[in-house]
RNA sequence: GGCCCCGUCGUCUAACGGUCAGGACACCAGCCUCUCACGCUGGGUACAUGGGUUCGAAUCCCGUCGGGGUCACCA
């Protein structure tokens, strides 16, 4: 390929951005990234019902948190604008009339609803509708709102080479004269997307395999422009769990920015995303200077993907577990106060966070599992019975007598405290560690115990630990 | 139903005519260990199916079955 390849990501902003759509986005992005091309983003708002400026907001929201950017669309310009479709009504207008003029589509005036009859009488009869052609040949102009249908030709195939499924073929007759757009101009997906595509100077269509079928009305349309076509990427499909087509009715995760409520990074999403119909050898986690230094469409495989939670689980932890707790500070402040919490001073924020990182799933699990550090934990009986007993008084009490005096506050030395006490009791380190863990925090999980004492801080340790003792008979 | 696409462990996938079919998630067992987790070691599970082509097929061809997509004045 000798130009730049200039790549598009053409969302209707109907709603938040979603995973299928936001992986879409990616891979077109990484391409145009890894082959120094551009990157376009358009909005596809000709559904005047259901587009919205809200809708429009959450996805270039969705795309920057996910630090997807743009080189041409909204908010930052670029040569080829207007990038919402509904301010290029004149180039729709003055292309299909061309059209028109040339034969190549005709105006119809047939109405709606005479076509819902027809197709309901021929559903009835069990055979499929297609638009039989009323106005193909019409003369008259009535004074009637009409819309412009593309005239197929009258036999042959349409063909070409997928980038990422191959040859695909299909013949005209399993087409009809569909309608490139309404009375006043305003298109309809097919022909807006040609029409923009040429006009903004798109080499490469990459988008989901849903589209496949139309691709064939698309070619005969930059036939009968005279625009060359640009190359056909087709990604498979993204599944839910229900191995259904993962749709945000059906499927909560379909929500990109969930993922964010629920404490997921960004780049892990990005890498789980990336990795559903694209692989690198045997490389799982890969980061985003990676992707973008090995993405192509090769390695981009036909079949549909089942979502994985597990996985996408799996990896955030990678990425909580490799990052710098000064990284992680936002979004988990961002739990804190979703809890209602108290967001600590620095330091001790990011020393939970350092306690945390490894044990945790999700920054939403980090904050869970964080409670004790914020309010009063509630006692897990089960746990109470088994390490605060009698048996465990003496180590209780050596330890809070000891961590009484201890100075400096800091997890050494109380470590070095647990191990002088274990030993002077002749007990495992567990036997003294384990009750304290109760008392502590209510349950038998925590980060290791020098540091859970020390971030707990001297006061609310020894508070914890008067309380314990005084509930042991 | 017509048309289009697809079919490797439960899931994501590697393999681009010759491998004991590899990796990852999940699962199980063990090690590490103050708990949990991390980490490490080991384990089981897959080429949908029937026919070809070929010395040789998960890889190529055809049928069957299965899955998905699409059939609007939505995109």
């Amino acid at each position: 390929m000798e130009s730049k390849p200039h790549l598009r990501f053409a969302p209707s902003p109907t709603g938040y951005l979603h995973i299928g759509g936001a992986r879409t986005a990616l891979f077109n992005w990484l391409y145009a990234r890894r082959f120094g091309g551009s990157f376009v983003l358009r909005m596809e708002d000709t559904d005047r019902e259901r587009s919205t400026p809200e809708s429009v907001r959450a996805i270039l929201d969705g795309l920057r948190w996910l630090g997807i950017d743009w080189d041409e669309g909204p908010e930052v310009g670029g040569p080829h604008g207007p990038y919402f479709q509904s301010e290029r009504i004149p180039l729709y207008r003055e292309t299909a009339e061309r059209l028109v003029r040339d034969g190549h589509a005709y105006r119809c005036y047939c109405t709606k609803e005479e076509l819902d009859e027809r197709r309901k009488a021929f559903e009835k009869m069990g055979r499929p509708y297609k638009y039989e052609g009323t106005c193909r040949s019409r003369k008259d102009e009535p004074d009637r709102p009409f819309v412009i249908r593309l005239r197929l030709p009258d036999s042959g195939a349409v063909r070409f080479d997928d980038v990422v499924c191959g040859a695909i073929r299909k013949d005209v007759d399993d087409l009809y004269d569909e309608v490139l757009c309404r009375s006043d101009y305003v298109p309809l997906y097919d022909f807006g997307c040609v029409v923009d595509d040429h006009a903004m100077g798109i080499t490469l269509v990459g988008r989901g395999q849903e589209h496949i079928n139309s691709t064939f009305p698309q070619l005969v349309l930059y036939e009968y422009l005279g625009f060359a076509p640009p190359r056909f990427a087709h990604f498979p499909l993204i599944l839910g769990p229900d191995r259904e087509k993962l749709s945000k009715r059906l499927h909560p995760e379909a929500d990109v920015m969930l993922h964010r409520k629920n404490g997921v990074l960004p780049d892990a999403l990005l890498n789980f995303i990336v990795r559903l119909g694209w692989s690198h050898g045997n490389d799982e986690v890969i980061s985003r200077e990676q992707m973008i230094a090995w993405f192509d469409f090769d390695h981009v495989g036909t079949t549909s993907g089942v979502w994985n939670p597990e996985k996408l689980l799996w990896l955030n932890q990678q990425y909580l577990k490799a990052a710098r707790p000064e990284e992680l500070e936002g979004q988990f402040a961002e739990q804190l106060r979703a809890r209602g919490w108290p967001v600590p001073d620095g330091g001790r924020l990011r020393g939970i966070i350092r306690a945390q990182q490894e044990r945790s799933h999700t920054l939403a699990e980090m904050a869970d599992l964080s409670a004790y550090f914020f309010a009063e934990p509630a006692r897990d009986p089960k746990a109470a019975e088994k390490f605060l007993t009698a048996a465990s008084r003496p180590a209780l009490e050596r330890i809070r007598d000891g961590l009484g005096k201890l100075a400096p506050f800091e997890p050494a030395a109380v470590e070095a405290l647990f191990k002088a006490t274990a030993e002077a009791l002749g007990l495992g380190l567990g036997k003294v560690a384990q009750p304290v863990r109760v008392a502590l925090t209510g349950g038998t999980v925590s980060p290791p115990i020098h540091d859970l004492v020390a971030l707990l801080g001297k006061e609310t340790a020894l508070a914890r630990l008067d309380r314990a003792l005084a509930e042991i008979r």
